[in-house]
RNA sequence: GUGUCCAUAGCUCAGCUGGAUAGAGCAACGGCCUUCUAAGCCGUGGGUCGGGGGUUCGAAUCCCUUUGGGCACACCA
């Protein structure tokens, strides 16, 4: 289905041709002057200059060519060459009743979906999954939605960080702690227990002290480094013990993930390729794309164009053991061989930016990909608390993942049970619905590549801007609609009629906006986009709402319009909160 | 040093493929509940869009410059 400012653009531009001039001019946009008009072209004055003509006769000559109608019910060309105008009640409510008959409200499909992959950016196993995973989460996976709702075929993979120094540093201070354990008995052959001998909380603890430990101790950091190696060249009793770090990280990280509404269609991680790099390095030597630099293996990614200084993208470290790259390399390998992507989009912190830009480049040269093939990378900002400096807790540590969750959960139970007589376990299943739409809607509605200021009052609030707001308009939406179905039966003809208010044909044009906006956020990788549309759509409800009384409609006609025009608003809604990876209650 | 991103109301943020009077929310103040959930709606006040220059009929938006900040710059991820 066209959108709706093309069509009326269509209109304009027959305009513009038929008074004789380029008809690409009869763009038309959103009127950005609502007290003067609805929509507006500029056209005229862009033309000005191309026909050498003042943009007011222009504009007077196309505005006679337009006629008051089906389309237009005001056309006026206004000082110094503004066409103005009005589109009647009729068109508007005519788009309305296809867009509610047409397949996801008349966004258009693609001719070919495209594969695509999206790349979690992932967190490394062991590690208590902490604030700053929580971008990636929530952004990857509206990207995801909105990319399958648009229609393209989309695989998520969290990609774990599960090869890397952290495994060695790990298994390194188990030893330090558990030397009896059979796992570093290299004479052992038997079976290793099923029961790892750790739970995740202590996992959680050994991390961060094993890597404190190798920052102060060289002799240490080099036992972690000789792990590492172990595990990687395939010891037995270090592969078992990575084995029970991998599971019990995973289980873990799968309810974390789970509660976030966050989903993922691939648990593959780093040591997925190890097979595959020392094939992958080969090549490259081979192909003549990689050569020793300093003692590392590297590949020139270097443009000419380049204004500033691009390092060589680093392919194994100078004692031969592959690194970030290695593993990305390889992965995008395999991700060609076995999926073949028309696009990969990585999320992670921005700070990634240079590195993921030397690695796109390397594997565009040594062809690891298609030229066609995109690489994007999503770099997104950092999440910051009240003070604008990165996250902590009241203490100053670093702020879980869990821990954050639980608290949002809390407040918003609080705030819910506050004044009120509700079932408890109603109450407890409400406030985390609602508390994730405050923490995702607090989050997607900023630009992802900017910083923001993570405020947990504001976020949890019930007022303006917020996850909360949203929902508490789709739960209002919902009441109405049961209200009109407990008074019995309607008309049969429950099909969007022309408005009959200002607040009504506002909230009818927010709703023609859909299929542009999903478009756009999906060409954008932009959910903020469809916050922000929401957000005024909530907004343009909420005002029709209070100037409408539907239930008590005698008018049954009236009333059965109205109905569905609640109907496709809360479809919408919905739709919109789904992509954004929330959903809303039945009542709250 | 090089590169890159950012700077918009007291605070948090939109707007940036150039258009008329720069928008929200919070905070402040004032209205609106015997009527579909007041978690709402309506209204008031609040701005040299960091500074300067340029392009243009027209600039928060594009270009240059300057100030202030964030971040990155091969053996971490």
């Amino acid at each position: 289905m066209k959108k709706f400012l093309d069509l009326i653009s269509e209109e304009m531009k027959n305009a513009f041709e038929a008074a004789g001039y380029d008809r690409e001019l009869g763009k038309v946009t959103l009127s950005n002057r609502p007290d003067l008009c609805e929509y507006q072209c500029n056209g005229a004055m862009a033309g000005a200059k191309l026909y050498k003509k003042a943009p007011i006769m222009i504009a007077n000559e196309v505005a006679a060519k337009l006629e008051n109608g089906q389309v237009f019910s005001e056309i006026s060309a206004v000082a110094p060459g503004f066409l103005n105008l009005k589109v009647t009640e009729s068109f508007v409510s005519d788009y309305l009743r296809q867009m509610a008959q047409t397949e996801k409200f008349g966004l258009e499909m693609p001719e070919k979906p495209a594969k695509i992959i999206v790349d979690y950016g992932g967190p490394n196993v062991a590690k208590p999954l902490h604030v700053g995973h929580l971008r990636s989460a929530i952004i990857g996976e509206s990207i995801k939605r909105i990319a399958r709702y648009a229609g393209h075929d989309v695989i998520g993979d969290i990609h774990l960080g599960d090869w890397g120094l952290q495994m060695g540093l790990i298994i390194t201070e188990l030893q330090e702690r558990q030397p009896e354990l059979v796992y570093f008995d290299e004479s052992y052959e038997g079976e290793y227990p099923k029961e790892a001998p750790f739970t995740i909380s202590e996992l959680e603890e050994i991390y961060p002290t094993a890597s404190g430990k190798s920052k102060e101790d060289a002799a240490y950091k080099e036992r972690a480094m000789e792990a590492t190696f172990k595990l990687q060249s395939g010891v037995r009793g270090y592969r078992a013990l990575w084995n029970h770090i991998i599971a019990v990280s995973v289980a873990d990280l799968k309810k974390n993930y789970a509660d976030l509404n966050v989903d993922f269609d691939l648990w593959k991680g780093e040591s997925d390729v190890h097979d595959v790099i020392p094939g992958m390095v080969d090549y490259m030597k081979k192909e003549g794309y990689a050569y020793i630099s300093d003692g590392a293996l590297v590949v020139d990614v270097k443009e000419d164009t380049d204004t500033k200084e691009i390092p060589p993208c680093m392919i194994l470290k100078s004692d031969g053991a592959s690194l970030y790259n290695t593993t990305d390399l390889a992965t995008i390998m395999e991700r060609m061989r076995e999926y073949h992507p028309d696009r990969l989009i990585y999320l992670t912190d921005k700070r990634q930016d240079l590195y993921f830009e030397q690695v796109f480049r390397c594997a565009r040269k040594t062809k690891l990909v298609e030229p066609e093939t995109e690489l994007l990378h999503i770099g997104f900002g950092t999440m910051n608390g009240k003070d604008g400096k990165p996250f902590k807790t009241r203490e100053g540590g670093v702020m879980r993942l869990e821990m954050l969750i639980k608290e949002i959960n809390e407040e918003m139970y609080r705030k819910i049970t506050d004044n009120r007589e509700v079932d408890e376990e109603e109450a407890r299943q409400t406030a985390k619905v609602v508390a994730l739409s405050a923490i995702k809607y607090g989050d997607l509605s900023n630009q992802a590549s900017k910083d923001y200021i993570f405020d947990i009052d504001k976020f949890t609030s019930f007022e303006g801007d917020t996850g909360p707001y949203i929902l508490y308009t789709i739960v209002r939406i919902k009441s109405i609609l049961s209200k009109v179905k407990e008074q019995g039966e309607l008309p049969e003809n429950t099909s969007i009629r022309e408005a009959g208010s200002e607040a009504e044909k506002a909230l009818m044009m927010e709703i023609a906006k859909f299929n542009a906006m999903m478009e756009s956020a999906y060409a954008e990788t932009a959910p903020h986009k469809v916050c922000a549309y929401i957000y005024d759509l909530a907004n343009a409800f909420n005002r029709f709402y209070h100037e409408t009384k539907i239930v008590s409609e005698e008018d049954q006609k009236k009333k059965a319009g109205w109905v569905a025009l609640l109907m496709l608003t809360r479809d919408i809604l919905e739709t919109c909160i789904d992509v954004l990876g929330f959903s809303a209650p039945e009542r709250m």
